[in-house]
DNA sequence: GCTGTGCATGGTT
DNA sequence: GAACCATGCACAG
């Protein structure tokens, strides 16, 4: 093909006899940018279809169309809009492409409207992004090299064949939307009326979808998930095109905006944008004037049919591209050496920096790929005719979710998708989140390993404003045409499970565990990760899969992701919310069958997973139920008898419509609510017989009581386990109470006071008093005679040092053979690899800011186990404290209501364990035989 | 002693 | 085995 250049005193069409025309007109656009110049005839041809049979005639490519068999040229780039690549091989006109489109959608078929486009309106409309993310001045000058890597970034949604799958699959979604838009067999020449046929393609509110939103339209593009790897491919050779335009001609940025969208222009920040756009650092080399482009597109995955190898792109295949991940279709002219076409050496000179940079080269982690949804996409476009591209997505990490405010971006997203920083110092970044509140991070990065490690520093307001938490997700995308980044969020328990996730639990990792809860339904199997969380609903799997697939993967050296006491709290807790929050299926009984001491209902018939209620009954005796709305977290009031799903929202709330929507306040008073979570212990859920039946042990160690136990049993020493909010246990709703949450990562964060009067620390404080009071209650003559006099003995003033190892010698000594003294076999049982930290600074009292420390040793099999002794430890820490309280003299009331009884404490905590992990010893009285129990767990764990 | 910062470490992919 | 990345941790303010 010519150059421009070459045609710039005659008819570009070196077909055309006409040397000297009195004028030139407008043809297709050059990959350099440039636009042909024809003379009247040919640019006439060109404009009316009529180009190919009037001078390729002769040329290969001709091929007839599959549905009406007329005959159509796709060997040159002049033609090569007007077919569409069929997947099954040959090839369609675009009249017939667009029939069968409204007919039968095919998801991987490409935007005819869009096809349609005259080629210089498409190369127009594919413009590069303008991105004013910028924040501060340094912004303007930096560049956005990532011109590739933005188009990865537009184009890359489409290849997310996972996410296309799943919005293909969703009843609303835009691909009926694009389809419904569509009008039926739009000829060439009505499309070419369209002011903007992508409208109508791509704009999920078409009505009104601004003629320049496909100006930037990879955007549009990407919220279409119907559109398929043709249409993409298209999009990326328009790229290329653009690309090539600007690298290849020294217009000012002034002239290239011109060729740029139109949008930009409107947003504050757009000379920014396209100054700094990386298409203007690319260069010439990389466009060799092939005639077909997939020459030199060079797709990573050559796919073309035997059929097709005289086609005009060589492109087919779009099943396979859409196998590919999200930056593959767009890697090869965009990103560099994938493709197997470009040199590396093109690819230098291109982005302009050295190919040592890894930027572009995203093979995006598929656990990175946006998995957007439409309601997300709506809550971030709101109802501005916004065009939202997806761009890649993160769950969060204990460090992200920390105070620390620092949110480490996959290296290849941060490289693909936001501003190239040469300076760790990096830049503002402005980013909006979902509800159009503007924040600015610094994005930089640090030296790693030779590597960088890319953050986002300062998100810790926009992440508490969000209310996320480890293990919920931030999607990143780009909304224009404002080019704005957004951040979006999902809750972990919104979260569709992805392609990746599936497969595990379809893999071997996916089979039941210990801890594993499983309804009948194995759709629904709720699941215990390594974090011992169950995840009470379905939609919640992906984190806890999530979770679990990291930690499927640990060896018995990790210490990130090893099973943890608090995660063994969680898990006792999650068998007895599990409990609660399976329902037998109406006019059911469930049978009650023993499971290792465990009562478990068993169904006949599938039961019902639930959401978690109390139902607590009024002052009248009228019953009704309390339900915590999902997404706000407030309580509402419901009657008794409904049977809620398992993930309830205010908006569900038909019963009080003045309560409907989760901006209306709480009904509860603060204290009401304390109440209410104490109701949990006592009135339990609707049904949970076998915590019915269990009564006061298994109160003791339900929910938040066995938070509170711990916190009070801890009394300031550190548990052996970690506090920290990891992405082992992410998936705690906001405003999750427990003593992990309320604890910052490594430890850092505002402590509890012991006046504290949060919601928390009342419902501990509270809780330690009913809790002792009823332990004092259940307490025989007998234990407190034995308890009286074991407390004599320990009247003798404990070293601090040997709170580690309690001493406790005269019963050490016979601790092994006389069941008679728990605290010395818990002494014996002790593991002497277990750290212990110094005595508490809070003698005396509970300690709100306990915080667990990690066990050295835990098995992960060894769930139930592990939970005894924790258990075991934290009544033994209770018993130390007690000792140390009678030894000191400091003792508080509530403490001295149940000193006598310091033995009875821990048979009876220990007896609660033993109760909730089903190691009845059946003999209350004896906690000798328990922690003999325990012993051999723990040596069993250990 | 707390917090923020920057880098190091080591587990995971 | 390299790259990635979550987190630890030393250090400075």
């Amino acid at each position: 093909m010519m150059s421009s250049s070459s045609a710039s005193s005659g008819c570009f069409n070196p077909d055309c006899k006409e040397a000297k025309p009195e004028r030139l007109r407008k043809g297709w656009r050059l990959r350099t940018g440039e636009f042909t110049e024809l003379c009247d005839r040919c640019a006439s041809a060109y404009e009316e279809g009529r180009y190919c049979e009037t001078f390729h005639s002769d040329a290969a490519g001709w091929r007839n169309c599959e549905s009406c068999g007329k005959r159509v040229h796709c060997g040159c780039i002049v033609s090569f809009h007007a077919v569409v690549l069929l997947d099954a091989g040959g090839v369609e006109c675009m009249a017939c492409a667009n029939k069968n489109f409204v007919v039968a959608p095919n998801p991987v078929w490409p935007s005819p409207l869009f096809l349609h486009l005259p080629l210089p309106e498409r190369l127009n409309d594919l413009s590069v992004k303008n991105w004013n993310q910028f924040a501060g001045p340094s912004a303007v000058a930096t560049q956005w090299h990532q011109a590739p890597n933005l188009w990865n970034a537009a184009t890359a949604q489409t290849e997310l064949h996972p996410r296309m799958t799943y919005e293909i699959g969703r009843s609303n979604g835009i691909d009926k939307l694009i389809s419904s838009e569509r009008p039926s067999a739009l000829g060439m020449e009505k499309m070419k009326q369209s002011e903007d046929p992508s409208e109508r393609v791509t704009s999920s509110n078409p009505k009104n979808f601004p003629p320049e939103r496909f100006a930037n339209g990879h955007a549009g593009i990407n919220t279409a998930p119907a559109l398929n790897s043709f249409h993409r491919e298209e999009i990326a050779m328009d790229g290329l095109q653009h690309s090539c335009r600007f690298a290849g001609d020294n217009e000012s940025v002034e002239t290239k905006r011109g060729l740029l969208a139109e949008p930009a222009r409107n947003t504050p920040a757009a000379g920014i944008n396209y100054e700094a756009h990386p298409s203007v650092n690319m260069s010439v080399q990389s466009t060799p004037k092939d005639d077909t482009l997939s020459s030199r597109v060079g797709f990573g995955v050559p796919y073309a049919s035997p059929n097709e190898t005289n086609g005009p792109t060589k492109v087919s295949g779009p099943q396979s591209q859409r196998q590919t991940p999200p930056s593959a279709i767009t890697k090869p002219f965009l990103a560099g050496p994938h493709n197997g076409v470009e040199s590396t050496a093109e690819t230098q000179v291109r982005n302009g920096r050295p190919r040592g940079d890894t930027r572009g080269r995203h093979h995006l982690l598929p656990r990175y790929w946006p998995r957007i949804t439409d309601q997300e996409l709506q809550q971030i476009s709101g109802d501005s005719n916004s065009v939202i591209t997806p761009l890649f997505e993160k769950m969060l990490s204990a460090s992200d979710a920390g105070r620390i405010g620092r949110l480490v971006l996959p290296k290849k997203c941060a490289e693909a998708y936001f501003p190239s920083i040469s300076q760790p110092e990096g830049l503002p970044l402005k980013v909006q989140d979902a509800r159009g509140k503007e924040w600015v991070f610094q994005f930089r990065f640090w030296p790693n390993n030779n590597s960088r490690m890319y953050v986002l520093e300062g998100v810790t307001p926009c992440i508490q404003s969000m209310q996320l938490q480890a293990g919920d997700t931030v999607t990143f995308s780009r909304i224009d045409p404002e080019g704005k980044l957004v951040m979006g969020f999902r809750k972990a328990s919104n979260v569709p499970p992805s392609d990746q996730e599936m497969q595990t639990l379809k893999s071997g990792n996916s089979v039941p565990k210990n801890g594993e809860v499983k309804s009948a339904d194995p759709s629904i199997w709720s699941k215990v990760d390594k974090s011992g969380y169950i995840a009470k609903e379905v939609p919640r799997a992906k984190a806890s899969l999530s979770t679990k697939r990291k930690s499927s993967t640990l060896g018995s050296k990790s210490k990130r992701l090893r099973m943890e006491n608090e995660d063994l709290i969680e898990l006792k807790i999650s068998w007895v919310e599990a409990q609660g929050l399976i329902r037998p299926p109406p006019n059911n009984f469930p049978n009650i069958v023993m499971i290792e001491g465990q009562e478990i209902e068993e169904y006949v018939e599938e039961p019902i997973i639930g959401r978690p209620t109390f139902c607590p009954i009024n002052q009248v005796g009228e019953k009704f139920q309390w339900v915590q709305c999902e997404d706000c977290s407030k309580w509402r009031k419901l009657p008794f008898d409904e049977l809620l799903p398992s993930r309830w929202t205010c908006s569900k709330n038909s019963w009080d419509s003045k309560r409907s929507t989760c901006s209306s306040a709480q009904e509860l008073t603060i204290e009401q609510l304390e109440d209410l979570l104490s109701l949990k212990s006592t009135g339990a859920p609707k049904k949970t017989k076998a915590a019915k039946q269990v009564t006061e042990t298994v109160e003791a160690s339900e929910g938040l009581d066995t938070l509170a136990n711990l916190a009070i049993l801890g009394e300031g020493e550190v548990l052996p386990s970690s506090s920290q909010a990891t992405t082992k246990h992410p998936r705690h709703r906001p405003g999750c109470s427990c003593i992990v949450c309320i604890q910052p990562p490594s430890g850092k964060g505002p402590k509890h006071k012991q006046t504290c009067t949060c919601n928390v620390c009342l419902t501990v404080k509270r809780r330690f008093r009913t809790l002792m009071l009823r332990r004092e209650k259940k307490q025989s003559e007998k234990e407190a005679e034995t308890a009286r006099k074991k407390q004599q003995e320990l009247q003798q003033p404990l070293k601090p040092e040997l709170e580690d190892d309690p001493p406790l010698s005269s019963n050490t000594s016979n601790s092994s053979s006389n069941p008679k003294h728990p605290l010395a076999n818990e002494t014996v049982d002790e593991d002497p690899n277990r750290k212990r930290p110094s005595s508490s600074p809070l003698k005396g009292q509970i300690d709100l800011n306990i915080q667990p420390e990690r066990e050295d040793e835990t098995s992960p099999t060894s769930d139930s186990c592990s939970v005894m002794r924790l258990f075991r430890d934290a009544t033994e820490r209770y018993l130390r404290e007690q000792r140390l309280s009678s030894s000191t003299g400091d003792r508080d009331p509530i403490n001295d209501q149940i000193e006598p009884a310091g033995g009875g404490v821990a048979g009876e905590g220990l007896d609660g364990v033993t109760c909730a992990i089903g190691h009845l010893d059946g003999d209350m009285d004896h906690p000798v035989t328990l922690s003999m129990s325990m012993s051999a767990s723990t040596s069993a764990t250990g």
